[in-house]
DNA sequence: TTCATATTTCGCCAAATGGCGAAATAATAA
DNA sequence: TTATTATTTCGCCATTTGGCGAAATATGAA
């Protein structure tokens, strides 16, 4: 059961259950997600290594940056069923909406900018 | 989304998570479960209580003893959600099988005595 | 009542976890 | 090449967590 328990850890902690919920729109580079929470690019780093560990998150290279997105249909049943009952526990969350607005801004804004601010710290 | 934290921490423990799935066979005594994971009584009944608090067990008393029991159908879309999950999850599991088998066991022995052999620790 | 006993609560300790900043990597730009 | 920069890894610290035993609680038995 350890597959299992590495999801099970994967989600007992706000910040990654808020990260899951914001790709829900698509996929985001580490330095959007970044300034989405406020919190320095190494922890979030930290909480996406955590996802990917748990199948939770797969990753893309482009460029100089590393997207994060939610895993395709052929994920494991096991995953899929912890993805899909995160969704629907969470989307009427007060705290995911307000993440989603965020998010639009977010994604309004030159990406090189962003990167920029947050990688100064 | 604090009721979900609840129950995402309270999942990210593997002696939870076999609790529950022990009770997939009915109600348990405290001493029961002791006697399955050979813990000390007050470790189990943390673990429970935390299961508790997340939704996820249910508990009777009777005479001396405390049961718990999986919730019925009446509870939380997003308590069924999870247990539904973890049982899809682990039901094939070696760990949880031979769990079940070591309960069978336990069932047939007298309540009494597993009792004292777990409460004189 | 007093005793016995099943469970919970409390206090402690060791290990795990989440946060940060600094240093290391990797990959583009000059 | 060297410089820039997005990300990751590492080391550290404060907090949380899971384990135990002892003490407290609650309830049936004598």
């Amino acid at each position: 059961m350890r597959d299992f328990m590495y999801l099970t850890k994967a989600l007992a902690d706000e910040t990654r259950v808020r990260i899951l919920m914001a790709l829900r729109g698509g996929e985001l580079c580490v330095c959007q997600i970044t300034e989405l929470f406020g919190m320095a690019p190494s922890t979030v780093s930290k909480h996406l290594s955590i996802l990917f560990q748990a199948g939770l998150v797969e990753s893309r290279k482009t460029d100089r940056w590393v997207y994060y997105r939610l895993p395709d249909k052929k994920a494991p049943a096991m995953v899929r069923g912890a993805l899909a009952w995160v969704n629907k526990a969470n989307e009427a969350e007060p705290q995911i909406s307000a993440d989603t607005k965020q998010i639009k801004q977010i994604l309004k804004t030159d990406l090189a900018e962003i990167c920029k601010r947050q990688c100064k710290k």
